[in-house]
This record gives structure tokens, C-alpha cells and sequence, in this order.
DNA sequence: CGAGGTATTGACACACATCAATAGTTGTGG
DNA sequence: CCACAACTATTGATGTGTGTCAATACCTCG
């Protein structure tokens, strides 16, 4: 479980390319599909210095025996992941580099927005323009044509790692991923133990 | 969950074009992801008639307090299709056309061959090419073309909706999906009641 | 001061999209 | 059984978004 820091999640291609499919922030238990496997399937990397707890397996056994509550709220995360993924899987397969590029740019916004709720419309990232390529699914140098094209329609401003979202309604539709809630209703679940 | 026949879970961009998230196969649970929201993420399409089995949202807290192995497995069943999307993630946003469709005929291969041990190296689908476009992020158009390129470098024989392999571990490189073993060592979980 | 990583910009190439036309297939109703 | 409409598959011509290659500038760190 990350505490601090950022770390990204990798996977790397037979032709050597590579594809982040997922950038941690604090809260985020890293390496959690892989327990369903043999060989980890993805390779983590800190992007900063970082702070974790690890969680091993025996603990998240007894967490369904012993913690049904929390267990449950678990599974939910995991599907909350499958919804990230998918409406990524969206934007990297139907929009173009723009739509993609705002899509990237609103996500880590909203998400870090929820950790630091007094957060404006301005934050700080260690990513590099490559890095942010292996994310959404293009070459470096047309990230930066990209970063260029929103800054002249006046929807970004850049200062080194900082972004700021001048419009970000606009960057919202532009990136085309409509806004999720999460479930209100969660009576069926079953109750903490005491 | 799905008994029998084909299912497709796809989302609706704002600009009406459509990206196939999954395909459903006969043992899979449908709208899951979806239980961690407020709307459905997803729209469920069946392809061909179907044999369905409901289980309420009741059903799935009691699992957790009353079954919890299970619970640690339907975890597990999660995982696994976290992997899934993010390796799909890889191959559209770094991968050829060409790459893309066998990775997807292999796939498909692969999870039918969980379900029915005997299969050959060929299988009937009822997927048109433009859904197949819908799930590997191309126009139906392209999906002809790769499908003919396919045929000619004689990896694969078509015939309607019936697909043969011809070099299965030929159209695996290609695809540039590695192969992936599920974890064997499941001690970890709770065991189950009785 | 030099070296390696990162950002920026331009010229050019190519994979895939778009548009369009035809043929084949399926289903529906008369 | 036929006629018609709607969908699907196929193929060609052309356009375009993004990749590739290359050069320069910049920045950080030893």
C-alpha cells in the first residue's frame, strides 16, 4: 500500500515497447492483480522517493475471514479499478491524442483532488513527456505537440512538472469520459463487526 | 452470470462511437464492475440467444459473511480480469493492426478452450467485423484487410463465422500478449466451511 | 565543465480512417 | 416463392493523425 509518492505500473511489450497502465498515488495498493497469478504481470516503478506498508498475503486470507466488511470493500475497489481500466481502454482505442491528453490530465486531477480536497485547479507531477506517452499510448514527441496545441486553445498552462486546468469543464468534454459516482446504495454489504 | 451464448459489454463515447470492453463467455458474471456505481458503466448486448442466471445483490453480501472462501475466490476471479483489460490496454495502445487481431483470436481461443477442453484449433463466433473493430479499437474496413493479410501469410482460414488457427504459437508471437498462468499457490486463502 | 537526460521543433513516412461502390447475405412480408 | 430492404463483407482511392528520424536547446548533476 503506497503512503506517499508516486509509483506507475508497467508492462513491457516482446518489441521492447512499453505501456503504464496504471499511475499509483497514495492509497493505492500496488500489485494487487497479480496475487491471481504465477509470475507478476506488471513492474512497478517509483517515480519519487517513497513511503509504503506492505500487506502480505496471509493478512488479506484472514481479512475474509475475520473482516467480511472489509473484505467486501475490497472487492468493490478492485471492480472500481476494472471501471479505470476500461474507460481507459476507451479513450486509448476511440480519441484522438487531444481527447486522450485531457482525459490523462482531468483523471489525475479529480484523483488528486480526493486525497488533498483543498487542491485548486493546479498540480504538481513527476512525469516526464515519455512517461506520459507510455500512458496514453503515444510517442513522446507528440506529447509534446499535443501539451502545445491545449496550452494555445487556452485550456492548460505549463510550468515545468506543473499543470495548471484553465477550463477544466472543457477539458472534461473534450476528453470525452463521462463523470462517475460511486455507488450510494451499499445496504447489501455486509456490517462492520462491531 | 451467463450460462450459455455470447454477451458483449461496451461503452458509448460522446461521439456516438462505440469501444467493446468484453467479451462475455459462458461462466462469467456480467455487470460487476458496475456494482461500485451509482449508473451502469457498461451496456450489455447479447449476440446470440442466452441462458442467464440472476444473483441479487444480497446474494453477493451473504457471500463475503457466510461463504468467505468463496468470496476470496470471486476476489480473485476480479484480479484476473483486471490483467486481462490492462493487457488489452497494451496491446491497442502500442500494437498493429495485425498484432491486435491475432492477440484477440488467441485470446478468444484460449477462453473457449477453458470451457470446452476438446476444442481444435477452430471455432465458430458471432462476432460481424465491425464488432470485432468495436473490441480491438479499428474501423470495420481495416478489420477485413488484417483479416485477409492474416490468411494470406496462412495463419488463419476463415469460412463465415468460423475461424481456424493454423499456427497457433506463430499468431501468439505476433500478438505480443505473453502467456499467463494463474497463481498455484492458493494457501493463502480461507478454507473452505466444510 | 562536460555528460546524459529531457523538451522542443521540423521534415517526412506510413498505418489506419474515411468515403464510396459493389456484391453477398439475411430476413420480412406479400 | 418472390421482391424488397437492411445489414454485412469486400475492395479501391484518397486523406490524415501520429510515428520516425534528426537537430537543437535546455537543464541537472557529477
Amino acid at each position: 500500500m503506497l503512503i506517499e509518492g508516486w509509483v506507475v505500473s508497467s508492462m513491457t511489450l516482446a518489441d521492447g515497447s512499453r505501456q503504464i497502465v496504471k499511475v499509483h498515488l497514495p492509497g493505492d495498493i500496488l500489485g494487487s492483480p497479480s496475487v491471481a497469478l504465477d509470475r507478476a504481470a506488471e513492474t512497478l516503478t517509483a517515480l519519487t522517493p517513497v513511503r509504503l506498508r506492505s500487506i502480505g498475503l496471509a493478512g488479506l486470507g484472514a481479512l475474509f475471514t475475520r473482516a467480511p466488511h472489509l473484505a467486501a470493500l475490497l472487492f468493490l475497489s478492485a471492480q472500481q479499478e476494472r471501471i479505470i481500466l476500461m474507460d481507459r481502454l476507451c479513450s486509448i482505442g476511440r480519441t484522438s491524442a487531444e481527447c486522450r491528453l485531457s482525459a490523462l490530465l482531468v483523471h489525475l486531477h479529480d484523483r488528486l483532488k480526493l486525497i488533498r480536497p483543498d487542491l485548486g485547479s493546479r498540480f504538481d507531477h513527476p512525469l516526464t513527456q515519455e512517461q506520459i506517452g507510455d500512458i496514453i499510448g503515444l510517442t513522446a514527441v507528440h506529447v509534446n505537440r499535443v501539451f502545445r496545441a491545449l496550452e494555445e486553445k487556452r485550456l492548460i498552462l505549463r510550468d515545468g512538472h506543473s499543470v495548471e486546468l484553465l477550463d477544466i469543464p472543457a477539458l472534461r468534454r473534450l476528453s470525452g469520459v463521462p463523470v462517475r459516482t460511486l455507488a450510494q446504495d451499499l445496504s447489501w454489504l455486509p456490517q462492520p463487526l462491531d
